[in-house]
DNA sequence: ACGCAAATTGACAGCGCTGACATTTCTGTC
DNA sequence: GACAGAAATGTCAGCGCTGTCAATTTGCGT
């Protein structure tokens, strides 16, 4: 009923184990012969068994995606990328299995260890924060488990994807500059990611190519999320001289500040530009829509998982690949009043 | 180095098949066996192979989540949905394999066979509108594999989850007629969708409790992305009568409108009273927040996923159990002008 | 205490593949 | 043309579990 190697094998007239060796892209097989397996495969059908595969060998075909589950903020990125992982595993003969994680408490060390144990999974690819989660990465090292990481904060010793997000952050306040902006105030993300620390790494930098001295009441903390950024726009208002523009570490906080100032009677962009970072679908759904700094997540979980695989499948030792931002200047900025 | 079913027989004094009818929860094992058995996998940590009873047994204790991945305008929907199924996997040790098909063209055949052959899954749960692809479900039927429906337009003779959007659709156009309003559009969703169905009938049925005539100029077309909204939208804007309140039937929709009205000078809700479906996370995000109907994408992917091992694990038949609506009466809709 | 059906348990092969190692078939060399 | 060494291929056991079917134990009526 099923096609096996075994039926592979007998039909080309080589021992199973030869077929095996195709299958695995193993070096040490006559050209002629490859090609003679390869066609018996194709005209048969054959699939090979992950089951028996994963119980006979050292190898899976299995990665698995880890994410932080906290909430879930910021569904849309997450979605965008597991699609690009997806993308990839499918070009490459690969299974992903989804793994949301709580990093709360033990249970985090559970999971992973069923994933290794239980699975087998030959890899992981994560997204932040998780990706600098020492105790994660520990037990990922200890079990010996190879990793591709998204936009990690340590950006040596690892592979996967990243994106110049200081530099992006700073070209994006310098454009407020140009609009003639000098009171810029910034919304920071969660405290322990990276991305709020490159955020506000690239406002500073705009600030001080453009002279403008840092002022800290006008840095405010947020946590990525849309209420985050309608309470740090209140503090904002609350301030004797309001900023005239304001730059979140990303868009839904973003709109949040839309949603505040629409509160407080501000015109965007006329009293108060505002501008995010991400370039979720939100940002072109919002009125006016909304400056940011499109990252191609979907792409970057591509990439990632393309990384992860070049160094499973012993081609090279995976890097850490970078991806080009790109700034969208829409309605939610203008000259400054 | 692994703990295997043959060390917790060893350490119980029984044989491994009795164990594995214990991982099993077969019925003919003796509670004082089963309880010892338990008590030693327990206390070694035993973990079964999933490669192994895969590879041995007929079941493979995984499930996919197919759903559709045209773009993917609903991702939040989806991540949702995908969270709930997740839950219920882990409480039932199943693990979940997410696997986006292309409807055009034969592509998802390939997948849904290769899903069927190579992983030999349990089971597969569904969202619109993969729920009502008469060639995937004939294919799924035909390798005998059961599935779990989330919000299928047929309601027979499948099980899983969906809501009562008709009544809720429904209830939420009497609001509409409640504050005043005698001149409602409605935007609909892509055709074959049974959300664009129901939400309709939904509306209908309000105007005829409301003893408002039907009128065909104020439905119009969309396909549930926020661009189509802006687009069905302007058409509304140009008749001669504008609507004083447009039942978008999702949200993504509904922003597009405000946008639109927006873009035209309206001020939602004084001149146009606005409403949604779905309650994404973008309803609460827009500004004024919108007004729309709750729906419990997460629970129901839990409930789907539940449904469906029950089935597996031949506890009854599994059901297609029905979860409630929620009425969310925000600040985008008011009294008709 | 005895017999019989039902309840419980066990023996054993084998699922489809790969690892370790053995064997055969080529190379090029002198 | 014989030979070492590399290249290519083959043999075989076994990964950890379950299906099949056989063996044993138990419960119960007489």
């Amino acid at each position: 009923m099923r096609v096996r190697l075994e039926d592979v094998a007998r039909a080309t007239g080589v021992s199973p184990k030869t077929v095996s060796r195709v299958l695995n892209e193993e070096s040490s097989v006559k050209e002629s012969t490859r090609q003679k397996v390869l066609a018996a495969m194709e005209s048969m059908n054959y699939r090979p068994s992950p089951a028996a595969r994963g119980l006979a060998g050292s190898r899976s075909f299995l990665v698995a995606m880890l994410y932080d589950n906290n909430d879930n903020p910021a569904s849309t990125y997450l979605a965008e990328v597991q699609d690009g992982v997806l993308d990839a595993c499918d070009a490459h003969r690969y299974s992903m299995m989804a793994c949301p994680l709580r990093m709360r408490g033990q249970d985090f060390i559970r999971r992973v260890d069923a994933l290794v144990f239980d699975h087998h999974i030959d890899g992981v690819i994560m997204t932040p924060p998780l990706t600098d989660y020492a105790p994660l990465l520990q037990r990922l090292k200890e079990h010996g488990v190879p990793y591709s990481s998204i936009s990690p904060v340590q950006r040596d010793s690892s592979i996967g994807v990243c994106m110049d997000e200081q530099q992006a952050a700073k070209a994006l306040v310098m454009q407020l500059v140009e609009l003639g902006h000098r009171r810029i105030a910034h919304i920071l993300g969660i405290a322990n990611h990276g991305a709020s620390r490159w955020r506000m790494a690239g406002y500073k930098d705009a600030l001080a190519a453009a002279g403008i001295p840092f002022d800290a009441q006008y840095v405010v903390q947020g946590e990525f999320s849309f209420g985050s950024g309608v309470l740090a726009a209140r503090e904002l208002f609350a301030l004797p001289e309001l900023p005239t523009a304001i730059f979140a570490a990303n868009d839904d906080m973003a709109a949040g500040v839309m949603w505040a100032a629409n509160e407080r009677g501000l015109k965007v962009p006329r009293d108060l530009s505002v501008c995010g970072f991400d370039d979720t679908p939100l940002a072109t759904q919002l009125w006016p829509p909304l400056t940011t700094v499109r990252q191609p997540s979907r792409e970057m979980g591509k990439l990632a998982a393309l990384q992860l695989m070049e160094l499973l499948r012993g081609r090279g030792p995976g890097l850490l690949v970078q991806v080009p931002y790109a700034l969208q200047m829409r309605e939610s900025t203008a000259r400054a009043p």
